[in-house]
Parts: structure tokens; sequence; C-alpha cells
DNA sequence: AATCGCAAAAATATCTATAAAATCGTCAGA
DNA sequence: TCTGACGATTTTATAGATATTTTTGCGATT
């Protein structure tokens, strides 16, 4: 959720142009935003039909912003869409997940391994940073029982794409960026309660240390097992 | 083209299920169609501010289901949407063009290599079958100078689409399809007036062959190499 | 009694027309 | 040259009209 005000590919919605401080985004904009937010939480459970007037009056916006609003969280697979049928919550399973993360290894190797390949020192850097911040952060809200963070969640998302940043690919980027939003609705889904035992934050020190060593070979398979345990982990909670 | 109808993922509109026979679309669909059909063919070129009015008119619907097309058509990145200053269609690079044949490369080669692992012996007939209707088409609608063959595109893009189709993934399908299609739009803007030299129909029955042998390495390579050739061919052409 | 077919009614999606808000270009004035 | 305001253009939103799908109700048939 690094940017959730993003609406096709453009910064559509930046503040800083906004014409005297105050958010003056659209009606669309917002409505995306929020079915959006209410799609990945799980509010908006999945297979759910999105009758427009019910949305109408929960967003309070017209028909025109709740439709095109719609028509634009198709591309990021959220919603489908069916001719005269209107529109639904994509539907999740547990097929479809694996098919996600199976994915999400194959593009995210191939984008970290052009990024070691032609990754600037500066990109070194922001990859430090982005590490050391997210290690600073705790993982869950509270300290006795799991509460996702969403600081930590957005932290550990930039991570993620900034290892990738340098593939030389924008559409691989966003490619990967899709499916790791996606990833995130499953993980809001499945519910989790539990910590997880391992710890995290050293698998991402060790995936670190091996991009800076340029070794991206290691890389990629500390990569691959890190996003396995995490699906893991997850299947294990789905099947309580 | 194979589906020209497709939008979001669903088989949305399809004939068979229309009440009587006589097509029942949408608007909206039909604007989408031709919308796209005139950003790939180049009519509507890139850059192109896309006023509402302007295609009310032109293709004689209302304002909603003109916007909601041009939503959809954003997913596919056609359009680009920028807030409270409307639509416009997506420009296009050298620099595009280069990351788009790299990302190509590297989704159809993993995809290609995971059919191999997993495809069926269905699935070797139906690229037997594929190629075998490529074969028979003729590249030009007009022997003596080129003339694009819609057919022969969508046999084309059928092919390459049966060889990767047991990928076992169908959001790196979907990824696929759609640099497919951008990359069709380019094909179209440059124009291409001459045949290219080399004999493409060689080269299909090439892989074809690779991978009816199960041999991934060379399949992969050749692949690749079919793309690069056609992308030369295209610079070249760019380059005039 | 249960099932099927069919038509009317209700619910819903879609579209058009129109009004409101925002942007862009231009030009007067500093 | 810059600034700001005004009008024209364009985008965006709303409300009501139309078309389509889904549900319901009823009677005929098994």
């Amino acid at each position: 959720m690094g940017d959730p005000l993003k609406i096709s590919d453009a910064p559509a919605l930046d503040d800083s142009n906004a014409p005297d401080g105050v958010g003056s985004e659209s009606m669309t904009s917002r409505a995306y935003m929020r079915l959006r937010e209410d799609i990945i939480s799980g509010e908006l459970e999945p297979g759910r039909k999105l009758k427009i007037e019910e949305l109408r009056r929960k967003y309070d916006v017209g028909t025109s912003p709740i439709r095109e609003a719609l028509s634009l969280l198709t591309s990021d697979h959220f919603v489908e869409r069916i001719d005269q049928r209107g529109f639904r919550v994509s539907d999740v399973s547990a097929q479809e997940f694996e098919e996600l993360l199976k994915t999400r290894c194959w593009l995210e190797e191939r984008a970290l391994r052009e990024s070691i390949a032609n990754g600037s020192p500066e990109w070194e850097e922001r990859v430090v940073l982005a590490n050391y911040r997210l290690s600073r952060m705790p993982r869950s809200e509270a300290s006795d029982h799991f509460v996702a963070n969403k600081e930590w969640e957005a932290q550990h998302k930039h991570f993620h794409m900034t290892l990738i940043s340098e593939c030389g690919s924008s559409m691989l980027l966003k490619f990967c960026d899709q499916l790791y939003d996606q990833a995130i609705r499953y993980r809001q889904l499945s519910g989790t309660k539990a910590y997880p035992a391992r710890d995290i934050a050293e698998e991402h020190s060790a995936i670190c240390d091996s991009v800076l060593a340029r070794d991206a070979d290691l890389a990629a398979d500390l990569l691959v097992k890190h996003y396995r345990r995490t699906s893991k982990f997850l299947s294990d909670e789905l099947n309580d």
C-alpha cells in the first residue's frame, strides 16, 4: 500500500498539485480508494455482488463515480465485471493462491536478478535504508497478540519493491506491484491471529546482505524461500 | 486479437448467451472494442487527448459508456487517466518498446519452460495444430506489397499463446496477453510496408519442433531470438 | 405433491441529458 | 515579465429514463 492513491499508472492523484492545499480529488478517486481498501480488508468479501445502488448509498456518491471506480478496479483483478450483469468482488481460492505465489516467485526472481545486475550504488543505499526502516518497525501493534501494523505493511512492501526497482522494466514492476497487493488481500482474508514463529527480520537482512554482495543466485534463493515460507504459514492458517 | 471482446477476465461478452441470436452487448462494450481497435490501429494516435464530447459524437453513445470504456482501457495500458484532466492515448517511445520486448522475452521464456515441463500430449497437439493453421495463412493480403492480414495476426497470436498456455499460471498468461497486444500496437504504428526478408514460418516450425522434443533450452532460445529479430526489423523500420 | 414452463413484477444495470466544478487559455494591468 | 481574473472548454457528477436480468407467482403437467 505504498501509494494507495494510484489510479492507472500515472500518479494521477497528487496532493502537491492540488489547487489550495486542501484535497480536491474526484469522487471517482475517493470511491476507488475506499472500495479498494474495503476489498483488500475483506469487508467486501470475495464473490460478493457489488450492487451499484447499495454502494451509492454506502459511499455517498452518484452512480457514475461508483461505476467508473469499479471499472478501474477490474485492472487490479479485485473486481470482476460481467456485461449487463454488474460487478462483483473477485473470488479467491486455494488454487489461485498457489498460482499467485508461484507467479510472484517467477517474476520477482527475474526482477531481482536484473536489479542486481544493473543496480547502481545509489540503489544499494536505498535497499539498506529500506531494510533498516523495516527492521525498526514492530511487526504487530500489540505485543501480546497479533494486530496488523499498517506502517509495517507499508515498509515491508517498500523493501521488496526497492529490491527489484532497478530491474529495468516498469511493466514488470507494475505486475509485481499488482501481485503483491493481491497477496496482501489473501493475508488479510486469512485473518492471521498468531505470530509467525520464525524471525522475519533476519530473513530480510540476509536478503539484503546477499544483494549487497551481488550474489544473484543466493539472493534469488533467499527471496523465493522467504515467500514460500510466508505462504506456507498462510496456508496452514487457512486450514485450521 | 484472439478475443477482442474480452473485458476484465471473464468472457463477459459471449453471443452464445444472447437472448435471441441478435447481439445484445452493452454500449460500454461496443465503445470499448471500437476504441481499442482505433488505438491499436493508430487512428487514435499516441498522446492524443481523448475528449469525451468528441468520442461521444464519433461513436454515438452517451458520456457514461465512453467514460467507462476508457476506464477499462487503462488496465490494458492503452489509455492514461489523469484525475480531473481526462483521458489520453498512452504515449509510445523507443525506450518503452525496448522495455516491452525485454519484458516479453522474460515472461514468455518462463512461461514456455513451464509449459514444456507440464504440458500434456493434448497440449502438444494444440501446438501442432496452431502452427499448421498459421503456416497455411498468407502473411499479407496482397502478394506484391505488404497488407496486414487480420486473420494471420489472429492465428499468430493464437500460436504464441498456445505455446505458453500450460504454464500453470493464468496471471502470467494474462500478462503475456497484455504485452502481446501492446506489441501489436507498436507494429501497427511503425506502418510496415515491406515484407520482412526472413522466413517467419520456418522459425515457427523450428520452435514447434523443439517444443515437441521437450527441449526447453532450445525452445526458449528460438523463441527469444524470434522476438528479437521481429523487434530488430521493427526498429529498423522506425528509423527510416 | 412436486416439477416445469411461462408471464408479470420487482430489482438491477445501463444509458442519456443536463447541471456543476474544474481546468486552460487569454489578456488587461502592474 | 509576471500576476490575476474572466470566459470558454472540458471534465465530472447527478438525476431521471430505459433496458435487461432476476425473482416471483400461478397454473398445467407428470
